[in-house]
DNA sequence: CAACATTGAGTGTTTAATCAATCAAAATAA
DNA sequence: TTATTTTGATTGATTAAACACTCAATGTTG
């Protein structure tokens, strides 16, 4: 198996459990069930470990957002998929997903915000929002703040879900829970 | 002036700047302008020093969250002043709540979560949101959902006026991030 | 003086990172 | 097909630096 991504699944575990600053290198690969070395054969250093790590989830994120997006036509019904999309990956990714919230408001994220991938797909879905303004389907407001706002609702559903599991399958709450969603953004 | 408070001032800014993993004691010691030793005189290790912070600007957010409460009677003027007081002290402590956010989702604040005084607070809100649940002045749903999608929102709000600080005086924008919040709660 | 605060050089350990040595497999040559 | 070379993956012992933490000595205060 491919012992790069071995590594990185091991230390997303670890980072997650333990925090980065309670990880060493040698607690990595021996999670990995690989020699000390060849982890920095894939990676330049330990910090590159992390930006790597963090770019590659980011990015394996913002795309499952729009995940079948196009099987869908009504635009209601696609920002609906958005926002499921968004909290199925951040469930059935949870490691992943805390990574992403504990380095998300670090000097890490700072340095990586610029990958032209994830810029992409952040214009992308900037531009649908943008284009759900202008179709008066949500509010007019500066679409860095809605998108923020979805992003708060959907990441404390994620936390809230990740504690009660079992509501997940509970129609009527994820009916109040889209409601909740929805009620903000509509003018 | 207090060394201990001064450590711990500097623990916040470095944490933030460069993260918990690369921040030696060594550095928050001088960034504090006080010797090495004296840190281990304060705190017993670099892990206390962490859970202490945390534990202590957790306090000073949550204790923020209910100011001058009593002097407003409207039940919605609460609401509101809760809602501003939050995003009011997370955007004039900045600092300290990227920390309280970057250790959020940390084994430390999960150890850390049970401290009486915190949970204090924390069930004091809770009963006030639950009391507006029952007076049908917020969403029927589970308060601990209704809690943390208040706190989502308001984490985004703060996280964009870091980013836009002039909108913090713009009358229109708080007006509508005010709307985009109650719509969300309202029943 | 007694008690506590403070210093900073010192200590033992842990750490990130290196590297010479092996190995596997693919590419090339005979 | 078989022998030879080349390439890159992999190891783990090693190293130099950084680190958390200690402590004897000194300062401060009541």
């Amino acid at each position: 198996m491919d012992k790069r991504e071995l590594l990185l699944e091991a230390a997303t575990k670890l980072f997650v459990e333990r925090g980065l600053h309670a990880t060493p290198t040698s607690a990595i690969s021996k999670e990995a069930g690989v020699s000390a070395g060849i982890l920095f054969h894939y990676f330049k250093t330990k910090d590159d470990l992390i930006d790597e790590l963090y770019v590659s989830i980011k990015k394996e994120y913002t795309s499952s957002i729009m995940n079948e997006i196009d099987k869908i036509h009504s635009d209601l019904g696609k920002l609906r998929l958005i926002w499921s999309n968004s909290w199925n990956w951040a469930i059935d990714n949870n490691l992943k997903f805390k990574f992403l919230l504990q380095l998300d408001n670090t000097s890490c994220a700072v340095r990586v915000k610029s990958h032209p991938e994830i810029v992409a797909k952040y214009e992308l879905f900037n531009n649908l929002i943008q284009s759900y303004v202008d179709k008066e389907l949500i509010k007019n407001m500066d679409t860095y703040f809605i998108m923020g706002s979805m992003f708060g609702l959907i990441t404390s559903m994620v936390t809230y879900l990740t504690q009660f599991p079992e509501k997940r399958n509970d129609q009527v709450f994820i009916e109040q829970a889209w409601e909740l969603f929805y009620n903000s953004l509509k003018p």
